[in-house]
DNA sequence: ATTATTTTTAATCAATTGATTAAAATATTT
DNA sequence: AAATATTTTAATCAATTGATTAAAAATAAT
């Protein structure tokens, strides 16, 4: 059988027209199967880091044949590079996007980040150790690669911190104490709670609500911290 | 990968103070083979924990052949907990004999824990890492067998602080939040490094010598923190 | 000096692990 | 319906790695 001209035509736009469909309901309902690998490498990952993880792990957890992965993402390491480089990524974003803002004040900003922060980690608590621990290791040039150096160096945050020293509202003259406060009290706790948990009997709600309670903490405790001399 | 026994853990505690006096008695100049390898795990699994360093990793930096290591350790895992009780407990030690302090005010405390700590951690930076990334992975009980848990859950710390709140010198009434903060200023910008060299150019001379300004400036901030609301 | 004990070495094992391959199953195009 | 392309599977490979062994070397005991 010979198609005319115009129904080979028909037939190209359904086909390109169902591709789309199809793409965009797996994204919606079903997840393909390289979203699933990411989905579990990403888990495993974060969870034992690049050494302890096996591919076999990853395998298991996404619920595919283990040669998937590597039809994939070619090896484990190349797999591990995307993971790593989005999860960076996602962390970084967050701070540079409230860091970079003109129009929020210095307040505003602490409030934001401590707020932030805490509840992405609540959802993710292995992400500090995890990205800490394998920058670390291995990826050294890594952050150097990010776009999203520059951005910061630069950003409103530093300029108004300027501004307030100038102002005698801030006695720390150095922009770094003041980020290494922020950063230190709004994400130490969750790297540290094991040692707390086995300091003093905290479970998991109580130590969720202590966090719940830091959003409104830090900025007060930044605030009088940056007067104090 | 199952590393902790329930009863091996009071065993390290007798038999690592009984070496500590033998070996103060012996006073011995050259190390033995035993020493010299666990010299060398300890570096190497404070750098790169206990998945990515490989026994022989280990054998090469004590300049020893291979089959020692098991030879007088039997295994890698049990090389591997001497190293980790050893490094938990003398961390956790010194944060127990500064809180059990029953002659030294709550000010005084917390300026020998950051200064201590600062001090500690900038001769082996690897150790805070290498701590709670280990002991989230495997030794969730081995803070439990720690005989120094006890001693801090009702330590002189806590009845200061819970003094100093009745008071009114000090407006939060949970001491979880000050101890949070103390070792968040203190230790975080050790693990933070890479993230802050990464936004900043900062080189490790200049870490260090802000590192040595927060041993004075963590009391004055720690102060203002607890008077503010 | 000889024997016994301890320590060290080289060679090797067995299990694990990242990766590959060829075939089977499935989906797509013609 | 047939051909083609894509995806998935089972089997297997090669390198790594923790651990063992038997012999050699060094040390201590007799």
């Amino acid at each position: 059988m010979v198609k005319s001209k115009n129904t080979l035509y028909i037939c190209f736009v359904e086909s390109y027209l169902r591709k789309i469909v199809k793409r965009k309901e797996e994204k919606e309902l079903s997840t393909t199967t390289e979203e699933k690998i990411k989905i579990a490498a990403r888990l495993v990952f974060h969870k034992k880091g690049y050494s302890a993880t096996r591919t076999r792990d990853i395998a298991e957890e996404a619920g595919i044949n283990l040669a998937l992965l590597n039809y994939y993402f070619r090896s484990k390491e190349k797999l591990f590079d995307i993971i790593m480089f989005e999860t960076i990524f996602d962390f970084m974003q967050n701070m540079a996007r409230v860091l970079n803002d003109e129009k929020s004040s210095l307040e505003k900003k602490v409030e934001l980040i401590a707020s932030n922060y805490i509840d992405l980690i609540t959802k993710e608590p292995n992400i500090p150790i995890f990205m800490l621990s394998e920058i670390r290791n291995n990826a050294e040039g890594l952050l150097e690669k990010l776009p999203l150096k520059q951005s910061l160096m630069n950003s409103a945050f530093f300029k108004q911190h300027q501004k307030a020293v100038a102002d005698g509202k801030i006695i720390e003259p150095n922009p770094l104490h003041f980020l290494m406060n922020l950063l230190g009290l709004t994400i130490f706790p969750f790297i540290g709670k094991p040692l707390l948990q086995g300091i003093r009997g905290l479970n998991d709600k109580q130590f969720n609500n202590m966090m719940q309670e830091r959003k409104k903490l830090i900025p007060v405790w930044i605030k009088a911290m940056m007067k104090a001399k």
